[in-house]
DNA sequence: CGACCAGTTGAGCTTGTTCAAGGCATGTGG
DNA sequence: CCACATGCCTTGAACAAGCTCAACTGGTCG
């Protein structure tokens, strides 16, 4: 581990297109990979909490394929290259897998849950994240989102993400402050609305096999 | 590489939570990673095309992310894993960051883009692709695909991916034909919709520093 | 011929957007 | 201390995009 620096809120930690050095731990903050449209939509494509990667790559590419911009001061540690330290391989590999399955749970959101599941299932995956990363206390998260930078996660406006929320208050399933949130009952959350299924017999149905129902 | 085997269409290549053996490189044919959620709802999360590898893991990552589902008759090559000849890492580095780049595309069409925009988009990144692949003949393109799994890559209904592919036709941007897709003029399809932006002069928008505009 | 699949179309409805205004807390300069 | 600006949240009303349900077409295959 080297000296961390700093970067302070709202810069750029790496702009797309641009070369990346060596991969950066997050020691504090947060950040979000981030892309526009031409004429200024933005989607946040990701969240990166603290001990996450950035720009860890698995050969000389240069390139960064999103900005990253800092969402709250950031404390970085330039992280040693896994060819320098064949140690942290393993590390580095879950690292890369964990990322790629958030991605892919931002996918489902976006593409087949209506506001209420959006909001409910980004904010379980935010727990989790955050209880992995040793960071969540109970059933309270403590976060520096403001509602426009959710709704620019979950692909709405932030008027929607406002009245969604009022209906998660008003169900008792989530209480916004700002700066934190609270999800009283996490599993029952969880279980109320439609989350991925796993089944095989399911999977059948994709293959349009009607037999099976 | 060794001998070709052939999965025949709409058989599962791989079952998500299920443990994955050796990379395998698609031969020829179309796959697609897919998700459900526990009503039935259905998300393509990526379309898998001759040249891509599946299953291809940094480390003893012994279980599927992904259900991965033959949407064509298949011929798939157990691929060497990059353990054993160093000479193919970078390929499949290559490979890797590819998925990655299109899993945040797809991020944005269902972020951010209308259905007219996430078909025109869609189709530019698949023409990309397939020539990428040697599979592009000029303007046109054939695939496998249905309204219906066109509508379950980009997170609408088939109703309405009917509908919109007949406002591209009218509009003389797309033209639909069972089987195959032509783009008669690609690059004015291309500028017609709002793509991404690189420039740094946007992202400034996004930290808020309003005094640039 | 009948069954089935892919695509097409209409009408009514729901979800989420847009535009606009206002509230409340915090910070700052006079 | 007050006046004013700013950031974040909240609310209303009108609108538009996309969904649902249902029916129908044309082609293919047994």
């Amino acid at each position: 581990m080297q000296r961390p620096r700093t970067v302070a809120g709202n810069l750029e930690v790496l702009v797309e297109g641009k070369p990346i050095g060596d991969p950066i731990l997050i020691v504090s903050g947060w950040a979000a990979r981030v892309r526009l449209l031409a004429d200024g939509r933005k989607q946040i494509l990701g969240l990166l909490l603290p001990g996450d990667l950035i720009g860890h790559c698995y050969q000389p590419c240069p390139i960064a394929i999103t900005s990253i911009i800092a969402l709250t001061n950031l404390e970085l540690c330039r992280a040693p290259s896994s060819e320098t330290y064949e140690s942290l391989q393993p590390a580095y590999a879950i690292s890369h897998s964990l990322d790629e399955a958030y991605l892919l749970s931002q996918i489902m959101r976006l593409g087949r849950m209506n506001a209420y599941e959006r909001l409910a299932d980004f904010f379980l995956e935010l727990f989790e994240r955050l209880a992995l990363a040793g960071l969540a206390a109970g059933n309270k998260i403590y976060h520096p989102l403001t509602q426009e930078m959710v709704a620019d996660v979950i692909g709405l406006t932030t008027v929607h993400v406002n009245r969604t929320l009022g209906l998660m208050r008003r169900d008792r399933e989530l209480i916004w402050e700002t700066g934190h949130v609270t999800l009283p009952d996490p599993d029952a959350l969880s279980a109320r609305i439609a989350r991925v299924s796993t089944k095989v017999t399911a999977l059948r149905r994709v293959t349009g096999d009607k037999t099976q129902e």
